[in-house]
DNA sequence: TCAAATTACGGTCGACGTAAGGATC
DNA sequence: GATCCTTACGTCGACCGTAATTTGA
């Protein structure tokens, strides 16, 4: 499992679309499919039912969709702490 | 920011020893000081000081660490999710 | 015919391990 | 001399993008 994956997953969920979350990753529709395809093997499972037009989450998608949105906030937050961090502790905003 | 690079971290800081954390992650010791140093490097500070005889978290090492481990134990849990729901909900596990 | 996802393919870059170096006990 | 971290270096695999294919509006 990596970061990548679970970025990549949540993103297409959100916009419903391969082609569009390639665009937002600034990257292509292929690689987009290569990797959700490596995580639903990872995983066992489809996260995504692929439709005529466009995807739709699966019942289990919806459910990883909420662990991985999580997931992706916590490294987001850890981001945030390096950068505060990184300012010398002059102001302790850690310090709640 | 990869999910390696912190779960390289936790292992180092937890066995206070490159060394060890290369054997438990069935790596080598170049490989964990690379890996460690990339991670440094992204956050623009040291996250242990290099001693005579092996290493010490740094004080913001400290208050990465802790944010870290809730990180990675965060995506153990995503995994064990995964795991429930492969076994195709004959028990809802994960309806606490 | 256009849009969207998948498959195929080739090049490049990075990750890994081996080996060598440096330092400390 | 042994242990532990770092640096150097070569190789092999993986990732990425382009192009071709498929399917549906």
């Amino acid at each position: 499992m990596e970061l990548k994956q679970l970025q990549y997953f949540v993103a297409c969920a959100e916009l419903g679309s391969f082609s569009k979350a390639a665009d937002e990753l600034y990257t292509t529709q292929p690689n987009v499919s290569k990797i959700i395809k490596s995580l639903e093997e990872e995983l066992g499972f489809e996260l995504f039912e692929r439709q005529k037009r466009g995807i739709q989450l699966t019942e289990k998608g919806q459910l990883i969709y909420e662990q991985a949105y999580k997931a992706i906030e916590n490294i987001n937050q850890l981001s945030i702490l390096a950068g505060e961090i990184e300012l010398q502790l002059k102001e302790k905003v850690w310090k709640k």
